[in-house]
DNA sequence: CCGATATCGTTATGATCATAACAATATCCC
DNA sequence: GGGATATTGTTATGATCATAACGATATCGG
């Protein structure tokens, strides 16, 4: 299987050797991402769920009816993002949502039996694709993983 | 700053013990990816350039010009997407495209002279950006968090 | 030489993601 | 009570992101 390389000579650039792709953090960290991702959707993705979704799911799931706003900063999504994800989890039959009484601002968003259901049923997937992910990491490491993940969120 | 939470008890549901969103790798590495995206764009923003399009400048700037779809695996992007990386910067004239003669298939990018210029005087704050959102960490778990990440995305 | 196979790029579709500007509602504080 | 301030949700805009289907071009194998 032949790989696509260019011929010409790579110019030899100033900055270039104080800098390199592959020592910036963010880009590291996309493609982790990238690779937890897919592992998910490999395994979920016929139940067409995406990895948000199921972090929204799992939030309500482990917390039980939250406002939509709330549910955005617990999975980590923006006001007009968490929003979408809640309409199509909504279409789906998933989650239902209503008004607080006591705070007219608050949509109040909760699960469905359904959702209740769907989640119980992917949770043992989630758990098996967290292991595949790691599988390369033994003990000591996937801990020291989850503290260091943990340090560059902080706050 | 009053922060809105539910009244409702949370329902202590079956399976809430042995699932916990925090302990899935996918789940913390959007988080820290947000966290050092957010740390760049706030830094690089005033330039108008997010950060896969910064990636894609600095690979260009690092190995010359690149067919799209090699300059796609190198920044881990997908062909679909890196086309509208590449004509976004295209439209601002920070890379030109053109025609292998070789190969017809392949499109070569390379920087313009704008490109290479701005790349040249983004890099020191791309790293600080880095320095930045590694903070938290010292220097043997700074080692230990890109070996881990590097571990994660191998193959 | 020529068909099978592989690669490159495009198109279309749908889901994230962040930001800014905005209206509605609550809360704070004098 | 009432205005300043904060929070919630929406809308609009633009950039990523992945996937599948497709045509064009290269390469491989007999």
């Amino acid at each position: 299987m032949p790989r696509t390389s260019t011929k010409a000579a790579a110019p030899v650039r100033r900055l270039a050797q104080d800098y390199r792709l592959e020592d910036q953090v963010g880009f590291l960290l996309r493609r982790a991402y990238q690779r937890a991702s897919s592992n998910l959707v490999e395994r979920i993705g016929a139940h067409d769920l995406t990895a948000p979704q199921f972090a929204t799911l799992a939030r309500l799931y482990e917390r039980g009816a939250l406002s939509q706003n709330l549910l955005g900063r617990l999975v980590a999504m923006e006001p007009a993002n968490i929003r979408d994800v809640v309409l199509r989890l909504k279409k789906r039959r998933l989650v239902t949502t209503g008004r607080d009484p006591t705070d007219r601002r608050l949509i109040l968003i909760d699960l469905t039996a359904a959702g209740v259901a769907l989640v119980e049923q992917l949770i043992p997937i989630e758990i098996a694709c967290t292991a595949k992910t790691l599988a390369r990491l033994d003990a000591t490491q996937k801990r020291q993983l989850y503290d260091l993940l943990g340090r560059l969120a902080e706050d």
